[in-house]
DNA sequence: ATCGCTGCAAAAATTTTGCAGGTAA
DNA sequence: TTACCTGCAAAATTTTTGCAGCGAT
């Protein structure tokens, strides 16, 4: 297997390359911003800022901090967005360049989430776009069903 | 072709068969309802609460009441819920059963949207279900990018 | 020494809820 | 009649913004 440079044991991203990515948007590394990155570094699933906030030690910076530096991650491409039909916008990191997107399966219920490997040929999203003349285009694909817990 | 009963040249769900489905859930038919449901008729995409409102003739209805219509109409399953990642909740009339679902092509300058025809094989849902145990699988698939007026 | 970033607080926007009266069935 | 619906108003959330001071570079 090839060795993942700039990643740990557990294929997440090193916290010095996420720091290094903000850095060349010319941005500054602060402790809010690290302390923000930890979180969605050691969590595999979306998060509402909410949850970020409350995943750090006691308060270690604003709710705002945390919805202005989401803005920023996401214009950056170090974040993604996911809507799952409950109001809330959750956010996770994107894996690194050349890695393969994936998708959640989410429970109706109890909204526990699945993350999915596969995804479906990029060649349908080519062909969407020259057939709309649409450029740069991406796709958010989710499942929605319910999980074995709530059955 | 096959006749579409039910549905008017423009292949669009009649408002009777609406107010039927309506009843058919114990539900009352009443004026903002049936003044909703023509909007959603009439539109072939997504609408915001606050869209539908204003799309009505002066003040039909109130904006609480769509609201609540709207998550009357998702229980019932008449109407899908889209995130097109802005924060904000739109709603389209489900097609009468039978009849495919469909995705969206999203301006991410403008907000533009062009309907996509197809959809990728269930075939794939079914086997994300049964791998993960989960039941009533569906799906939501969006595509995103820059619309040939915006780029 | 800049210029950007943060915390705090207030504001804006979206969505939900309580209640009294009205209306479909 | 009776249970459901509606409008109005207030409240609860989520998200955005202004501003003075702090801090990374």
């Amino acid at each position: 297997m090839k060795a993942r440079a700039h990643s740990d044991s557990a294929g997440r991203q090193a916290l010095s390359v996420l720091t290094d990515r903000l850095r060349h948007g010319a941005r500054k590394i602060t402790g809010p911003r690290k302390a923000i990155l930890e979180v969605l570094r050691s969590h595999s699933h979306p998060l509402t800022n909410k949850q970020v906030l409350a995943a750090m030690p006691t308060g270690q910076c604003d709710l705002a901090t945390i919805y202005r530096a989401m803005h920023l991650l996401e214009k950056l491409g170090m974040v993604k967005r996911y809507d799952f039909a409950d109001g809330k916008a959750r956010f996770e990191l994107v894996p690194q360049e050349g890695d393969s997107h994936h998708h959640h399966l989410v429970c109706m219920r109890c909204a526990h989430v699945v993350e999915i490997e596969e995804c479906f040929s990029g060649a349908i999203e080519r062909r969407i776009a020259s057939r709309n003349g649409f450029k740069e285009v991406t796709h958010k694909l989710e499942f929605f069903g319910i999980c074995p817990a709530c059955q």
